[in-house]
DNA sequence: CTGTAATGTGAATAAACATTCACATTACAG
DNA sequence: CTGTAATGTGAATGTTTATTCACATTACAG
């Protein structure tokens, strides 16, 4: 009865469906019956297009790396100072969590760490990726003089860790809070704590209790 | 046949075999069958001690929220510098999590940040608890000298999320490096961050390839 | 037109799992 | 001693879920 559409686009709408029903139930709610539905389609096609969940969960993983990462790398190799760089994707990444919810929900999930170690191992390598990417950009930035002389590796891990805790934190309170006005107030600080010199220093109020 | 012991000793006993049972399957992988087995004893015994599975899961909330925090927050009442404090908590943080791989894995799952609201925010409320703590430290050490004038609150953000990224990075990676050894070169470069005049800087190496 | 490969569906199938039940056995208060 | 409440168990029960099957329907090459 209803119009057919080539796997091509399919597989797409697919992964779409399931970043969504992950973005709302987690990945302990993406069933596929729920990617279905969301997908408009019944639970047996799901089949014709994907040998099974797990292929499903591996297509996902392929797009939530390059979605992430192929927008650091372009940062990095585009113009600018290494700290203007560092920020933009640093508040980049915020934005794109704050605007997929699935996405740290997936990152996070044990169903991906343990239940598949393929994906496991590429996830691991796609973070590796962007762990070195920032390290590059780091580095640059010391020899620039722009930060003081730090470990790079040890600073992108500092960055990404302070985006990472706060996805956990926003997710787990199930979005309480601004996500990218926490961004702000954590890069705010990262420029204090990476100043070369002293330089104009802004005034910190503490406009969200706790959590 | 088996011999009896009374709830509140097998209460501890089921929480202590879910944490383990967690450390090597993750949430996912926690069954009543797995725990049952781990503590030596029948399904159907479990509901003995405990209403059902999400009360098992609220009380090993308990267990590590008191065993994290307490420890975070003797050390900070205790002796010594503000910088002397929070390296031993951040150590220490380090050390039970690898004696603990059930630790971060139960902080992460999203079958607690979805599957119980209460037991949710009991956990934020924890974490906010554990910034807290550890803000004041920060705040006492920029008082005394010991740190340039930063933001505490995104300051101890920064020093958690340096952890809890490490943490996902060694259980994504099934415990592929020594995350002791990691979360003193962390700590080290962290030193470098907060430094509030120049002092003598260690030699950076990169021990690992990457991940 | 025609047949055939791709796409689509509702109805099984089978496995995993939390929970309950009916029935022992232990410990211990009296 | 004795009975009773707490602790223990193997065997159901019912639900959820991924996956498969037999059977349409569409699109399109020839």
């Amino acid at each position: 009865m209803p119009p057919k559409k080539i796997t091509h686009i399919r597989r797409e709408e697919i992964v779409q469906a399931a970043l969504q029903v992950i973005g709302e139930k987690g990945v302990h709610g993406l069933t596929i019956t729920e990617i279905a539905g969301r997908a408009g389609m019944s639970d047996a096609n799901i089949y014709r297009h994907f040998k099974g969940k797990q292929e499903i969960l591996g297509a996902l993983g392929d797009f939530i790396g390059e979605a992430v990462m192929g927008k650091a790398a372009g940062i990095a190799a585009g113009k600018g100072t290494a700290m203007e760089k560092l920020k933009v994707i640093f508040l980049a990444h915020a934005a794109l969590i704050a605007a997929n919810p699935g996405l740290p929900r997936f990152m996070f999930s044990e169903e991906i760490h343990l239940g598949d170690p393929h994906l496991a191992k590429t996830i691991a390598g796609k973070m590796a990726g962007y762990i070195e990417t920032l390290s590059n950009v780091i580095a640059a930035g010391i020899k620039a003089g722009e930060l003081r002389p730090l470990s790079p590796r040890e600073t992108a891990i500092t960055l990404l860790g302070m985006i990472q805790f706060t996805a956990l934190r926003w997710s787990i309170t199930r979005g309480a809070f601004n996500l990218d006005a926490e961004a702000g107030r954590l890069w705010d600080n990262f420029l204090q704590l990476t100043q070369t010199s002293s330089s104009p220093m802004p005034a910190y109020s503490n406009p969200m209790g706790s959590v």
